[in-house]
DNA sequence: GAATAAATTTAGGTTAATCTAAAAAAATAA
DNA sequence: TTATTTTTTTAGATTAACCTAAATTTATTC
């Protein structure tokens, strides 16, 4: 279908476009991907001759609607396969995406839908982020960073807003994962810290950085 | 490690190399692989000059050891997976070869190895093919065709000699799977089609053609 | 609203993998 | 053993995906 290339820059426009309003930026897209701007300008004048982004000189560039499914059917095959590599062959959640980098262009609707049923079509990867279905629909929880928690508030912790092995592993350490119920207990006014009750029997101190990254449905 | 096209070639060499003791031709690989000849001597130089084959011009090639070794890996991914595809996900034996041509480029040692635990590390694929083990060492049954059996005897089918989804459909439709156990009732000496007792309860006559590319343990 | 800075695009090259057509070497036949 | 055919290699181009350096456009600052 598209090439290995085209496909992670359509990923890479999606999930940019998520976090701003306006058009993604070349160079933006020529950060994420590790490449330079004059490179990312070459290939949007190929995705847009192919009609899978808009774009228009100095202006920024916006998926349309077959890049948009593009992209999310990418980001399906991904999470999925991270999905297996956690549940099926017992890597860690920070062990697993890379190798799902390579994965996710494997190019076979009927391979990724039978691995959706083989997995029991799953909703969430193994970092709590949202699988769409075959048709491309997202099962979408609200949900909220920890620094906007109230004291005595309580949760779940549902997804996480920093991938990198670093931080999932420490994580890990803190008993920090997935399901893991929290109560917040105090929030220091100095450095903004936060102090947690978790699974209602330890508490534990975290810095704001890592509060910011963890991720709760109420 | 090594870029898809450059596996493609080792893999193609590896098994052009089992069916002749000489160095494989250059007009050999390009056919098995779909290009042009001009096209294998530029791989074949590049291939050399990270010695992974011993190529002398208009000589043929063979692969050296690292080459080999390098073969090896990637026919133990393809075989891995085709056997995660019909075993896990449900596909027959005449669908799983194309997805596993991609799927053999993955690339992480841990993945492949864990994925033959999951597998409950299998000795062959859905065709019968040896699979080798992380040392890349084969399990190796001896089989022959059916076309080599005297009357009267026993076999069980244990491989194909050849692998087109046609011919395994075909196999399939007629009850000659894999585990099959066959007795040689009668050759015709016209045609060379066989007749065969299968699992002791049914006869089936087949043609020299099909009879050649079952391979049985005896 | 110029002048400067930053972002983006264009121009011109490189590399891997492919191709066609022509040349050279090896194999086969007369 | 020469002539013819087949196989293989070389020469020269093409395409996708990159790059650096220079030009151009847009955004910021004084
Ligand atoms: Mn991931
Ligand atoms: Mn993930
Ligand atoms: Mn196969
Ligand atoms: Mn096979």
């Amino acid at each position: 279908m598209y090439s290995f290339t085209e496909e992670n820059y359509l990923k890479a426009i999606y999930h940019l476009s998520n976090n701003t309003e306006a058009g993604v930026s070349t160079n933006a897209i020529a950060e994420l991907i590790n490449t330079k701007a004059a490179s990312v300008t070459d290939m949007l004048k190929k995705l847009s001759d192919k009609e899978l982004i808009n774009y228009i000189k100095y202006q920024g560039v916006t998926l349309t609607e077959s890049g948009k499914k593009a992209a999310v059917s990418i980001i399906r095959k991904h999470r999925l396969w991270e999905v297996f590599l956690v549940k099926k062959l017992g890597f860690k959640w920070d062990e697993v995406h890379d190798i799902a980098e390579e994965l996710e262009h494997i190019n076979s609707t009927v391979l990724i839908d039978r691995l959706d049923d083989f997995l029991g079509n799953p909703e969430v990867d193994p970092h709590g982020d949202p699988i769409p279905d075959k048709n491309g629909l997202f099962q979408h929880k609200k949900l909220i960073s920890i620094v906007r928690m109230k004291i005595g508030q309580k949760g779940v912790i549902s997804g996480v807003g920093e991938h990198s092995s670093l931080f999932l592993k420490h994580l890990e350490k803190s008993d920090l994962t997935l399901g893991t119920d929290i109560t917040i207990k105090e929030v220091v006014e100095f450095d903004g810290s936060v102090l947690l009750l978790i699974d209602n029997n330890k508490e534990i101190t975290i810095s704001r950085e890592v509060a910011k990254n963890i991720l709760v449905v109420l």
